[in-house]
RNA sequence: GGCUCUAUCGUCUAACGGUUAGGACAUCAGGUUUUCAUCCUGGAAAUCGGAGUUCGAUUCUCCGUAGAGUCACCA
């Protein structure tokens, strides 16, 4: 096989979103799993609606995934000598001419001559598809000799760029036979195409700019993890057979295959995308963990976790890594109350801290009997197990709800809190002695 | 409407003519000496319908049905 060559052909209207970005995901792991290249290229023959501001968006957001490119980028406005030199040599060939319908009154409109024949191509993964071009008539190439459109222009350049594979979205299918005629008007190489399957919303419909597609930047300061991204976004339309689901890019790489993609439009589901991130953020290191935390804190809970590095990192470990599936729910952790108790004596809730039907007298009396226990454990043997060890005596004889359940919201304010053991041993010893007797 | 594509649990999908139709997410139940979360175990849950081909169809063919894409001087 030649070497492989596959594009990056965003237009810069905005920014990224997952859909623009699976597709150029498909078209690395492609390329990349051949050793092949892959060209940026942006579309911007639109004058009207691509911006040079928005290329920035784009780069950053492949760089923040990791995917890289070979050649470009290249606009496809400052390629216009050649779409019009191609422009020319088609009309000269009598494949193309001008005509004087122009809607916008810019000039002659260029049509190309259609043999009006049937196209069939091979699709990558769709298998063989037939067309009837006569249905298109003699199309618009140009909207006058010097203004070439998408069709035309992508034609030519994917051409001059030795585009081996066009890996696009479904929704290209159908502009594909065009696209093949002028090829062969050109004289051109037809590249092999492979359509994608769509991303679709929840109402089957393809998810667009317009339509519910979320930008790439927004799901990474939703705090979801570029390699969580990645990994979902692969397995959206494709799958390697197996059962397993955890691929880094690298691995992707190694084992992508156009054959295994599938046909049918993929629901985007937030649901498994939040438990993919999850498994990589767990799998963090710890310094990594909380330097990326760190950064979805408000000033109040970074200063609080910058002054109590070792308490904080505790907390991160015990409390907040298996609460969250990504870094922004700690905002709503947050906003929920759920840190507070940490680093602030709770309020006296009363109304919730009898177990069952317990009297307040007798709550009372069982938070002394604990108090009690928890006061003789020494402080260097202040532990998880340890506390748990000794107030293991209290149980036969209360019952572990009636022991726990106000030690809970005597530490915490709250109902629902990690387990009191691990809160005792997070608060420390002092601290837990003085929550109890204001509660006392 | 024309053209084109598609059709397996709620969702993403596996099974390239023979399986008790598998896995993951979600959901439900139980367990991890109280709760939320995590973790473990288990359950419920699917081949769109109809013909054909075949000893045998999720798988091949055809017809329906349903959904989607596209029909720009947008990309």
């Amino acid at each position: 096989m030649d070497k492989v060559i596959t594009r990056f052909p965003p237009s810069p209207t905005g920014e990224i979103h997952i859909g623009n970005m699976r597709t150029m995901l498909f078209n690395y792991l492609f390329a990349r799993h051949f050793n092949g290249e892959i060209v940026l290229r942006f579309e911007d023959t639109d004058k009207e609606r691509s911006k040079k501001e928005f290329e920035p968006f784009i780069l950053d957001g492949l760089k923040a995934v990791g995917l890289s490119f070979d050649h470009g980028p290249f606009r496809q406005s400052e390629r216009n000598d050649i779409h019009k030199e191609k422009l020319l040599e088609l009309i000269k060939k009598g494949l193309a001419y001008e005509a004087e319908d122009s809607s916008t009154g810019s000039g002659k409109v260029v049509r190309f001559r259609n043999p009006n024949k049937t196209i069939i191509f091979d699709d990558q993964v769709r298998g063989p598809i037939s067309f009837d071009s006569s249905i298109f008539e003699d199309f618009i190439i140009a909207r006058n000799i010097d203004n070439p459109i998408y069709h035309f222009a992508v034609v030519v350049d994917d051409m001059e760029m030795g585009v081996t594979h066009v890996i696009r979205g479904e929704e290209h299918l159908t502009s594909t036979p065009r696209q093949i005629l002028l090829l062969e008007a050109l004289g051109a190489k037809v590249p092999l195409y492979a359509h994608l399957p769509l991303i679709v919303g929840d109402d089957k419909k393809k998810l667009s700019k317009r339509h519910g597609a979320t930008s790439v930047s927004g799901f990474l300061s939703q705090g979801y993890l570029p390699e969580a991204l990645v990994n979902y976004l692969a397995f959206l339309g494709w799958n390697p057979g197996g059962e397993r689901e955890i691929y880094s890019l690298e691995e992707l790489v190694d084992i992508f295959d156009l054959s295994r993609v599938g046909k049918n439009p993929a629901k985007f589901d937030y649901n498994k995308l939040n438990d993919i991130n999850y498994h990589y953020m767990i799998n963090l290191s710890d310094e990594d963990y909380r330097e990326k935390l760190l950064k979805f804190l408000n000033e109040e809970y970074t200063k609080l976790f910058e002054e109590n590095v070792e308490a904080s990192n505790l907390i991160i470990k015990e409390v907040i890594k298996t609460r969250i599936k990504k870094f922004a729910d700690i905002k709503t952790m947050i906003s929920e109350g759920e840190l507070d108790y940490f680093f602030k004596k709770p309020d006296m809730n009363l109304e919730i801290i009898c177990f069952k039907d317990n009297s307040l007298e007798k709550t009372k009396e069982t938070l002394k009997i604990t108090r009690d226990v928890l006061e003789k454990i020494p402080e260097d043997k202040w532990s998880i197990d340890f506390i748990k060890e000794n107030l293991n005596t209290l149980f036969a004889e209360n019952g572990v709800g009636a022991i726990l359940h106000p030690l809970r919201v005597a530490l915490s304010g709250k109902k629902q809190s990690p387990d009191p053991f691990t809160l005792s041993y997070l608060l420390g010893k002092k601290e837990v002695l003085e929550r109890l007797d204001a509660t006392i």
